[in-house]
Order: structure tokens, then C-alpha cells, then sequence
DNA sequence: ATAGGAGTGCTAGTAATGCTAGAATCGCCT
DNA sequence: AGGCGATTCTAGCATTACTAGCACTCCTAT
């Protein structure tokens, strides 16, 4: 019974590091460079062990988009919690998720661009996932006025995602950027 | 020389049935269905002509992308013209773009989401890609106010590009798709 | 008419990918 | 100590984008 926990909690371990591992590889070079047989060196195992942990490597990448979605909640609500005023909170909130988008853009992709065998639009989500929604939502909630809080959130939220995955894949100029933000974050604004 | 000529009219024409090969392929089966050897088999050459032609994978995907410009600078162009009202203009594009990107998702990709060497956000941009943004800008015009013309239409972009990719993605339900374009497009109509 | 030659396209192959079958090895229990 | 089960590795498959170098074709010049 001991060994039998002993070597789950070895596994666990071991999943962690992976996650770990393809988090780094992806962050410092992008997700092309994340093949099977690089991740598994990393960790210092065999590729066949990669796939006793995940169905593949597309779940890889939905594990490491999980981690980026608790991430990403806890810096949106560090934006909307420090900010005084509504208005101040959307645009701080707003900033906050563009500046994430910009830094880790390979994360970010996991998140929002590939297709990853994940829950998304629905209950069975990852809580990480709601978490982040949540604190958009909140920032949005005293400025829908009567419009449907949930939908105007995911418009404003498609309207940040739009410009920043524009602008990464070069069909926006990244001068400019920060008065395009202004100009959307302005028209949830009143 | 006119042995010439018709070697690079042959040669253009080949050109041009590769492109159209690949488009049709993409279409009906997505980018990952086009692999060099079912293109090549399709225009019945070899692989090794593709790359007298192209670059390579990309360069094709660029060609069928810029095609993919002209299409769409064409729909917004019927839906801005038929439109009588400037709010009822904006209306119209904004769906006309919407309902392309749902109804050509992987000529849309290559257009906006995929990495794909073209120059974009800069005068040497095909002008196709020129034409289908003045669509927008020429409608989004009368409504700008004070604002800068060419960023409030970027921002738009922004929205409408990001509102279709996350609902592709899976990460945005269909259901409340209308509502969430007519509240965008809401917020930049007054 | 025919030999030569330029250029065009094909065959065959490389390195790398995700993924897997089956062998080998390790560690636990009797 | 011996043997059994689970675990991990070696080796390989099929497929990818891309390329080197041969072979053929077709025009040109004698």
C-alpha cells in the first residue's frame, strides 16, 4: 500500500517535471522546437514515457496551457484588485492581459491559438480557465449597463485577443499598439 | 523569343494551377491535408517542381493567402456599397467579414493566423490585402469622429479577427455569435 | 538529317517528426 | 534466492519538408 503511494507520488512528480520542462522549452524557443525526443532528453527519460503520462503531445500542450491559465487569472486580478475606479480597473485589466499575451506569446498560444484537445466554452473547463474569465468578467461587470455581462465580456475579451495575435503575427504594426488598447478598452468604457 | 514566351506563359499557368490545386485542397481538407507529395500528385509533377516555383510550404501558402485577400476585399466591397446608411455599412462589413472567416476557415488562416512570409503591415503588402482593409477604413470612416481613422479601423479588425478565432478555436461557443458581433459593432457606431 | 547541348523534371534519398511494438531491465514479494 | 510484474528502453514505422544528381527532352547549329 505505502509503495503503491510512493510510487503515485513519484508519478506525479515526474508529470510535474515534464510539464515543467515542455513550459521552459516552449517559453525560451517556441513550440516547434518542442519534440518529443528534446522533452524527453530534458527530463532524462525515454520518449515512450511521455506517452504514459499524456495521450500525446497535443495534451502536453494542454497541460502547459492549464498552468498559463492560472497564471494568467492571477495577473488579471493583481490588475483589477490595485485599481481605484471601474474605468481604471477594465483599462488596467485590459493592459494586463495584453502585456501577458506579449511576454509569453508561446504560452499564449497554447491558451488561445492551437488547437488542444481541452474543454473550453463549457463547465468542464479548467477551473484556471474560469478563473481568468471570472476576473475579466468582474472588471467588465459595472460598465455593461444592460447589456448581457457574460457576452459583452467575451466581445471585449475577443477584441483583445484580435489585436494582440494581429500585431504577433506581423499583420499589425506594434506602433500604435498601445492607442489601438486605448481605442477598445475607450468603447467598453461608457 | 517566342519559343521563350510561350515557356513562361506555360510555366505561369502551371504556376497558377498549383495555386489553385492547393486552395482547393485547403478548403476541402484543411492545411495539415496539404503536404507537398498530395499537392504534387494532384497537379501531376513531382515534388521537386513545386520548389522551382515556391520558395517552399510557405511561399505556396502565401500565394493561395493573397488569393484570399482579393475574395474578401471583393465581399466587403458588395456589402459596404449595398449598404445606405453609414451605422448600417459598418453593420454589414463587419458580418460580410464574419461570415467569411466562418465560411473559408483555412484560406482565412493563412490570411491572418498562420506565419507566412508576405509583408503585411507595410506599402509593399499585395494590394489586395490593401484593398480588403480600405473596405473596412472607407466604413468605418463616417463614424470615427476625432479619432485616428486608420487605428480605430485596426481596432475593429482586432475585434472582428479575434471574436472568429476564438470561436474556431473552440474557446467561444456559436451560440451568441450574432450578439456578440452586434455588441462590437455596437460599440463602434457611435 | 543529325549531333551536341542546355535546361527541365524525375528518382531516390536525407534528416526530422509523432508515435509504438516488443525486448530488456528493475524492484518487489514469496 | 528466485521468480514474477511492472516499468522503461531500444529500435523502428510512417510521414513530413526539402534536395542532390541523373536522365530525358527538345531546341539549335552544323
Amino acid at each position: 500500500m505505502s509503495i503503491q503511494t510512493r510510487r503515485e507520488r513519484e508519478r506525479a512528480e515526474r508529470e510535474r517535471l515534464i510539464i515543467a520542462a515542455a513550459r521552459e522549452l516552449v517559453e525560451a524557443e517556441g513550440w516547434e522546437a518542442v519534440t518529443t525526443r528534446r522533452l524527453a532528453e530534458r527530463v532524462e527519460y525515454s520518449q515512450p514515457v511521455l506517452y504514459s503520462h499524456f495521450k500525446g503531445k497535443d495534451a502536453i500542450m494542454a497541460a502547459v496551457a492549464v498552468e498559463g491559465f492560472a497564471d494568467l487569472a492571477a495577473e488579471l486580478r493583481a490588475a483589477r484588485t490595485a485599481a481605484t475606479d471601474p474605468r481604471q480597473a477594465v483599462a488596467d485589466v485590459g493592459a494586463a492581459y495584453a502585456a501577458f499575451a506579449e511576454q509569453r506569446p508561446a504560452l499564449y498560444d497554447a491558451m488561445f491559438t492551437h488547437t488542444v484537445d481541452l474543454p473550453f466554452a463549457s463547465p468542464e473547463a479548467p477551473a484556471a480557465l474560469h478563473a481568468a474569465f471570472g476576473e475579466l468578467r468582474e472588471a467588465v461587470r459595472p460598465l455593461a449597463g444592460e447589456d448581457d455581462l457574460g457576452l459583452l465580456t467575451e466581445t471585449l475579451w475577443g477584441g483583445l485577443h484580435g489585436l494582440m495575435t494581429l500585431m504577433r503575427g506581423g499583420r499589425l504594426r506594434h506602433e500604435g499598439h498601445e492607442r489601438r488598447l486605448a481605442l477598445l478598452l475607450g468603447r467598453f468604457s461608457r
